[in-house]
RNA sequence: GUGCCCGUAGCUCAAUCGGAUAGAGCACCAGCCUUCUAAGCUGGGGGUUACAGGUUCGAUUCCUGUCGGGCACGCCA
């Protein structure tokens, strides 16, 4: 099926075989770059697939791009797939593709049903996507919402495109913002709050710490995704107040995320890669390197040897280990668990990490690929109410929460909105806006289309099932070709957001989609008279709601029937 | 000061990893419901892609510099 469906590819084939016609000695030459680049002309009358090949033939034959052009569409094997074929502009080879081909998309949809759009890119190799990892010191907040949101869309984006994914979080369980939550917890429990001045600087002032101290207080039970934990009670056991503060906070997270439609395969914890030894081993293992020296009573690992622009402190004077060295430890054993590809999701706030990690992996010398692990990095988020920016301040507790969007928004809106622009760009996430049940709002503009779809086959009130048998040869007009184009996109569209980490392009995929449809079902009706026309135009449209199924289950997003 | 990201219509954002005449939505103006959902559709105005150079058949995209915004520059995480 997809091979039939797959023009791009079914092109590239046929203009490689004319390649090698053409230019024998171009084609045979393993070291010239001739890979033959098909694309999709932003102009419909430039065809449905243009070629370049010609243009880039041009220095190396010493010929003008036309002419070579014209070799090549002579040298071209025939295919019924093909309607015609034009020399346009500096030697661009336009392609435009029989109708009757095009309308294989339908039967293709539906019979693929949820699996339509699906690739083999990942060859089912592993793939371990971190993401969201945040500090069980708060509740999530916007920012960890649109990680949540990109990690996720594209963990179904990687899925989608043949990739084994894992889904891991990572948290730091110990440390001195831990010791900051469980002293703000015990002051708290001590009836101390954060206006009173022996309060601490670095500690935590949010009002859920008070939740936390009363539950801890109360002996209540605890249980999160990797945690269960029951309070003491004991305002003088600081063991047990950090381990209770931790799993109340990571509960909370938890519900967050789930709320939000975000589950996670693994938790990793900081405290266990120093009881598994594993920080010690790593720690070894650089020092046996050579890349590591004393100073200042302190280890420092020569990071400068690996491209950072000053070497970092490992081991500090009072003997305990900076953030990264954990942080090395656990991307080793990522690899060591044959995760040979790995993507973050993070901030950009956090960026600098990325050289210290993989110096640290290289300083290793353990057969880890330079570039690896990816990142995917987003940039800030700020929040709009009433048009004025909410300020952020996790210290003092006031920030917007993942759970206030949720509850205000909306999943749906929350996780569009998060997930549809490009990482690198900054976001304004305009709340009144995302709440907002009106035109202004893309994600009811696509739920919209697929409802309306359901309600003409709901009309309709035949079987299915036999639109998957459904002669549809009338589908012909500038609508419906339009449409049938678009379903053939999808798989291109999942394989781009693969190989792109973009998973917004899914985003905007589905934005014009709906666009495409909403179009036609305007300027056409679908339960005419004629039966075999409204049996064809049933068909596409059913495939339609199909592909905004399965779109809109990529980025997390509900397909409701009705609105 | 150094490093990373960004700068595209009045606003929010795209642009298939160098392609042809840079696209949507919102806002503004003018139209479309006796017909399958008007949360919709049709048409219109709106641009020197921050700026200046460079690379080539061709640049929003790649390189250099300038300006502007964000983030990071700790023996915190």
């Amino acid at each position: 099926m997809s091979a039939v469906l797959n023009f791009k590819s079914h092109l590239s084939e046929l203009f490689a075989q004319a390649l090698r016609e053409v230019a024998p000695e171009i084609a045979n030459d393993g070291a010239a770059q001739t890979e033959i680049l098909i694309e999709r002309p932003k102009l419909a009358a430039h065809g449905d697939y243009a070629c370049n090949l010609a243009m880039q033939l041009a220095r190396p034959l010493r010929k003008p791009p036309r002419e070579i052009a014209q070799a090549l569409i002579a040298a071209l094997p025939v295919s019924d797939a093909i309607e015609k074929m034009e020399i346009a502009g500096a030697g661009f080879i336009n392609v435009f593709i029989a109708t009757a081909a095009k309308q294989r998309v339908v039967s293709g949809v539906l019979q693929a049903g949820a699996g339509y759009g699906h690739i083999h890119l990942g060859a089912g190799r592993k793939v371990q996507v971190e993401f969201v990892s945040a500090n069980p010191t708060g509740p999530l907040h916007v920012g960890h919402g649109r990680g949540a949101a990109v990690g996720d869309c594209l963990c179904n984006v990687l899925h989608a495109a043949g990739w084994n994914v894992t889904r891991e979080f990572y948290y730091n369980d110990a440390g001195a913002q831990i010791d900051n939550l469980m002293r703000s917890v015990q002051l708290r429990c001590l009836g101390i709050t954060p206006d009173d001045p022996s309060w601490p600087e670095a500690g935590y002032r949010g009002d859920y710490i008070a939740d936390v101290a009363r539950a801890y207080l109360a002996k209540e039970t605890v249980e999160a995704d990797d945690q269960h934990v029951q309070g003491s009670g004991d305002v003088a056991d600081a063991e047990a107040i950090r381990h209770f503060a931790v799993a109340y906070l990571r509960r909370e997270q938890d519900i967050d995320l789930r709320a939000f439609g975000v589950n996670f395969d693994v938790f990793s914890l900081e405290s266990a890669l120093y009881s598994d030894g594993k920080v010690e081993e790593a720690v070894d293992k650089l020092i046996a390197s050579g890349h590591t020296y004393e100073q200042d009573d302190a280890l420092w690992l020569r990071t400068t040897d690996f491209g950072d622009d000053k070497d970092r402190v490992m081991r500090k004077s009072d003997g305990g280990y900076t953030y990264f060295v954990p942080d090395v430890a656990y991307h080793l054993d990522k690899w060591r668990r044959g995760f040979t590809r790995v993507i973050n999701e993070q901030g950009a706030d956090h960026h600098s990490t990325i050289t210290r990690v993989r110096a640290g992996l290289q300083a290793l010398d353990a057969g880890i690929p330079q570039g690896w692990p990816d990142y995917v990095l987003h940039q800030m988020v700020t929040v709009l109410r009433n048009g004025e920016e909410v300020k952020i301040s996790k210290r003092a507790g006031s920030y917007v929460t993942l759970r206030d969007l949720i509850d205000e928004v909306g999943c749906d809106a929350t996780r569009y909105f998060l997930a549809a622009r490009h990482p690198d760009s900054q976001l304004v996430f305009d709340i009144d806006l995302a709440k907002s049940q009106s035109n202004d709002n893309p994600v009811y503009y696509i739920q919209y289309a697929h409802a309306r779809i359901h309600a003409v086959l709901t009309q309709w009130g035949g079987d299915r099932s036999t639109l998957l048998h459904a002669d549809v040869g009338a589908l012909n007009n500038e609508y419906e070709t339009v449409l049938l184009q678009k379903l053939i996109d999808f798989p291109q569209v999942i394989e781009n957001a693969a190989t792109e980490l973009s998973p917004h392009l899914i985003a905007f995929y589905l934005k014009d989609l709906a666009a495409d449809f909403h179009s036609y079902y305007n300027a056409s009706r679908f339960l005419v008279e004629d039966e075999a026309v409204k049996c064809a135009r049933l068909a596409l449209i059913a495939a339609i709601a199909q592909v905004m199924r399965n779109g809109l289950a990529l980025l997390g997003v509900s397909a409701p029937e009705q609105m």
